[in-house]
DNA sequence: GTCTATATACCGATAGAC
DNA sequence: GTCTATCGGTATATAGAC
């Protein structure tokens, strides 16, 4: 206010603190988007900052660049996909249940806009050259895997490391289908995740190795 | 020649179509080194031509660019490794042998030096974004599969779909492992490999999905 | 076939105005 | 908190010499 009119005062549409929550929210919301259509590499800040309509400043000054950006988006974004998925499980009466709903929410995402495992893998991708992003990812898997052995732990015997295979098969799975859709049926999908679920429940002197391979050999 | 002096005429060390041979080799073995180390996206063509002990203009010549490098590592190097782990299988006398192999050669590759599964997955990465890439994956990708298939058809019944399954399988342990080491041990990677493979030959009453919930929960 | 040199363009990060 | 302006670094791709 440098100018000798005075104006008279008027309530702010948003008091600094919303817009603070407003801007960091629009830049997360376009670094996912942005990381998963074109990678982490070749996203730049200005690039996140123009969806996000801001400027490469305000990048800087919530996340101080592009890899702050990407462990916000480690530890809150991702977290929230998770909940979802946590949310719905409950809901599942059988095994099966349970089974569909994580290959559903891995395979045909809604949750997040459907960018879900291309963004996974860009985090895999970059943490498996960068330290600090690793451990941020493994303690993520690792919370998710607890969180779906306790979920299925009803038919599993709950066993921790169930969910730690479940998620990498997951992955994995889905993985294949994306480059080649008609390569693995939902059916087909569901079907491996149940034998695998059924690790611990089942007899273990039936599903040793050996003995699986002594009897079909 | 341009000086007057005449020089006893020496038989080259090479000709020029193993020079031209030699030069090729040697990029695609930095790229692929480069890819696997720093991802596609950060990879220069100056920094390949670089390690290859060559200059960016050698690479435009042979290859017209970064992505007709990733076609040839594509159409020629992963295919090697292919039929470096087929010649492995063949070796395998029962269906854990087979799986160990398989998963071996997955976890803790020797062949191709040890960067087999991180360039994997930037090819996978690179691949989701870029219809051309993915054709070529795919079919290198159904290729695998088959061959995988094949040489466990003695134990697996020769469905097709399980090779593919296995591929995915195969990836998504190695990218939970790569990420946290000790999550999955050796043993939990190969039963679960074996669960996967018994799908075709086991009692199809017995392995529905419905009937593992029932007979569960 | 390979080199140097170069045109063109983009990115990361900072400084300072408002 | 966000903007403009800008510097230094690095990328791609081409042109021309050898």
């Amino acid at each position: 206010m440098t100018n000798i009119y005075q104006v008279a005062y008027v309530e702010p549409v948003a008091t600094q603190a919303e817009r603070r929550a407003e801007t960091r929210g629009r830049l997360l919301e376009a670094a996912s988007e942005l990381f998963a259509e074109r990678g982490i590499d070749s996203t730049s800040i200005d690039a996140i900052a123009e969806r996000a309509d801001r400027t490469s400043g305000a990048v800087y000054d919530h996340f101080g660049g592009k890899e702050g950006v990407l462990f916000a988006l480690l530890d809150g974004w991702v977290d929230d996909v998770a909940a979802v998925v946590g949310a719905e499980l409950t809901t599942a009466s059988t095994l099966e249940e349970s089974l569909v709903v994580l290959w559903r929410n891995v395979s045909s995402p809604v949750a997040g806009g459907g960018r879900w495992i291309a963004l996974e893998h860009e985090l895999w991708s970059y943490a498996i050259r960068n330290e600090d992003a690793a451990g941020h990812l493994a303690a993520r898997y690792r919370v998710a895997g607890e969180g779906i052995s306790a979920a299925l732990a009803e038919w599993t015997g709950g066993s921790a490391v169930v969910g730690q295979i479940l998620i990498g098969v997951l992955l994995g799975l889905e993985m294949m289908r994306r480059l080649a859709p008609g390569s693995i049926t939902d059916a087909a999908a569901v079907d491996t995740l149940a034998r695998i679920a059924a690790s611990e429940s089942a007899d273990p002197e039936v599903v040793t190795v050996e003995n699986q391979g002594a009897a079909l050999s």
